[in-house]
DNA sequence: AATCTATCCAACCGCTTTTAA
DNA sequence: GTTAAAAGCGGTTGGATAGAT
């Protein structure tokens, strides 16, 4: 007999959420916080279970939460992330400001896998679908081209190498195993001075606290901001997955911008304080980082190995090109 | 206008991990 | 070190709604 659920034991209120139970909720937490969440529906008169509390806390009622449809960087940023990381929901979440992990996985589900899937991706693999007849006689030299999302590149897997790899001098020596090198341009957002350039250095899906702080300045401790957000700690526990356990991540491995509030900014210095991490993984421009990629790498007529594939490019203009070790985990 | 079908998304379920006693 | 409770997470379900017939 199938175990039943703590709000099935309890007799309590299931099903979804009508406005006053919003209200009692909100008002709890605005003004008590969430404490223990077993005993906020108690406190708040809630006829719920505190799990059921949480959740709609969470997915609904955060006053941080960005509603309404994704954005196309957004979308390109899911995708990336899900390649890397997989259905880890929380943590791709994490790196979408506003966003939650079950937002994220809805949009997958019903959207992104079936446009993967339109464009020959297995949106499981990130590998063009296999074809049962061609995947049994497939060579290293056929040509495929098939439609990615990033850009609408076509995928040519050939048998040449381009490597990308634009690491500044900290990662230089450093044992990199299966991790990606990217340089990524972000915008940061400076206080005072507009925007400032500054490029930053993703490993694996993984920021590198000493490239960022090489290249921000010095990262000053800040303060962890008690709130609500799902997202703090699951990149928290990022930093110690084991995609970043191998030199990733500076010594301590925290990521100081998980626990950054939302309107923080740089200090008079221009040192970034606040949530320039956040403010810039959502300013992140995917589809120009790749474009430009690719460009550098079919001026060396790279190529593919079989099975990888990638994602970016021109729209017209077959892209051939390789990274060296990891980055078929961008697949 | 009525019915059927597909899609979306909020919420639930149950497992795992973390924390506190 | 052990145990129980709480929190976190990912998979799944089911109701609401839009669109098609």
């Amino acid at each position: 007999m199938a175990k039943q659920s703590c709000c099935h034991k309890k007799k309590l209120r299931r099903g979804l959420w009508s406005p006053e139970e919003d209200e009692k909720l909100m008002n709890h937490i605005a003004k008590y916080g969430h404490g223990c969440w077993s005993s906020v529906p108690k406190l708040a008169g809630l006829d719920r279970c505190g799990k059921s509390c949480r959740l709609r806390w969470i997915n609904y009622l955060r006053p941080d939460l960005k509603r309404g449809t994704f954005s196309q960087e957004e979308e390109d940023l899911i995708i990336h992330l899900h390649s890397l990381l997989g259905n880890k929901w929380s943590q791709i979440a994490a790196q979408l400001p506003g966003r939650t992990d079950n937002e994220v996985k809805n949009f997958w589900n019903s959207y992104i896998k079936k446009r993967l899937r339109e464009r020959g991706i297995d949106p499981a693999t990130h590998q063009p679908l296999a074809e049962p007849a061609a995947a049994a006689t497939a060579t290293t030299t056929t040509t495929v081209s098939r439609r990615a999302v990033f850009g609408d590149v076509d995928l040519i897997p050939t048998t040449t190498t381009t490597t990308i790899q634009v690491p500044p001098p900290s990662f230089e020596g450093g044992p990199m195993l299966e991790s990606v090198k990217l340089a990524v341009e972000l915008d940061w957002p400076v206080a005072g001075d507009g925007v400032t350039s500054r490029p930053c250095y993703l490993q694996g899906g993984c920021f590198d606290m000493d490239a960022l702080q090489q290249h921000c300045g010095s990262i000053p401790p800040v303060p962890v901001v008690p709130s609500a957000s799902a997202s703090s700690s699951t990149l928290t526990s990022m930093a110690e997955a084991e995609h970043c356990s191998t030199n990733n991540v500076a010594a301590g491995g925290n990521l100081p911008w998980l626990e950054l509030g939302a309107n923080a900014v740089a200090d008079a210095g221009g040192h970034v304080v606040g949530s320039c991490y956040a403010g810039a993984l959502d300013e992140l421009r995917w589809s120009e980082y790749f474009d430009s990629a690719f460009q550098a790498a079919e001026s060396q007529q790279g190529a593919l190995q079989p099975g990888q594939c990638v994602y970016g490019g021109k729209d017209d203009v077959p892209v051939h090109f390789d990274v060296h070790g990891g980055l078929s985990n961008w697949c």
